[in-house]
DNA sequence: TATATAGTTCATCTATCCATGAAATAATGA
DNA sequence: TCATTATTTCATGGATAGATGAACTATATA
């Protein structure tokens, strides 16, 4: 995961309701949810939550399945994993964690 | 780290300059770099850097230490491994990771 | 003390985020 | 077909983010 498809994903993760969102839809599982017990789940409305799907999804974040009239929304962890990696990386990858004891004690 | 906290440490790290801000000064260790160096090395002017590292401290991700007319910034180790714990058992921690074969797999 | 340097603060402006509610689309069931 | 349900789209408006450049504060040096 390069920078700015990072920054894409922190600022979708960047907002309360979108980061209970994503952890309702990771405590899902791979079924997911439709969106309307999404919205009766964490009391957003319909339009507002449509929003916020769809910038969890643009920035790879979530799946959409349709299901009838339903659309089911799933957590991609792929995506996620890699953001945590990313992130990781710029936290202990560094040079600074191989020479100093200190932080990287504090910091893996 | 709570809900509310991470989604500022995400918010301050969800802008491409303050990505590299704190990426550079992760790579710079413990000692961190002064304002005018990060200004120089990532091109970004003055005031704006002002700007962007008031959004990283505001959300602990940074501290700063005088020294003489500079300022010496540097990243805060401890947040930045709280963030991604948060992030880790928000991926991994929930049931569906542990009753879910595929997910679990393709998530840690 | 006068001057230069390092950062910050402030005012201004533009762009974007986000909430809200009404209307539209699509699928199901009577 | 008609009504209902699920979700999205659209228009509106307020709030906030972020860039810019000038002015300010504080420290160091001649």
């Amino acid at each position: 995961m390069d920078a700015p498809q990072t920054v894409r994903a922190l600022s979708a993760l960047a907002h309360e309701a979108r980061l209970a969102v994503f952890k309702l839809l990771v405590e899902a599982g791979q079924n997911g949810l439709p969106a309307g017990v999404i919205a009766e789940t964490l009391s957003v409305a319909p339009s507002a939550l449509t929003f916020h799907l769809k910038e969890l999804t643009h920035a790879g974040l979530l799946v959409q399945r349709p299901d009838g009239r339903r659309i089911h929304y799933s957590a991609n962890f792929v995506s996620m994993n890699e953001l945590i990696a990313y992130l990781t990386e710029n936290c202990c990858g560094g040079v600074a964690c191989e020479l100093d004891g200190d932080s990287a004690a504090q910091c893996c």
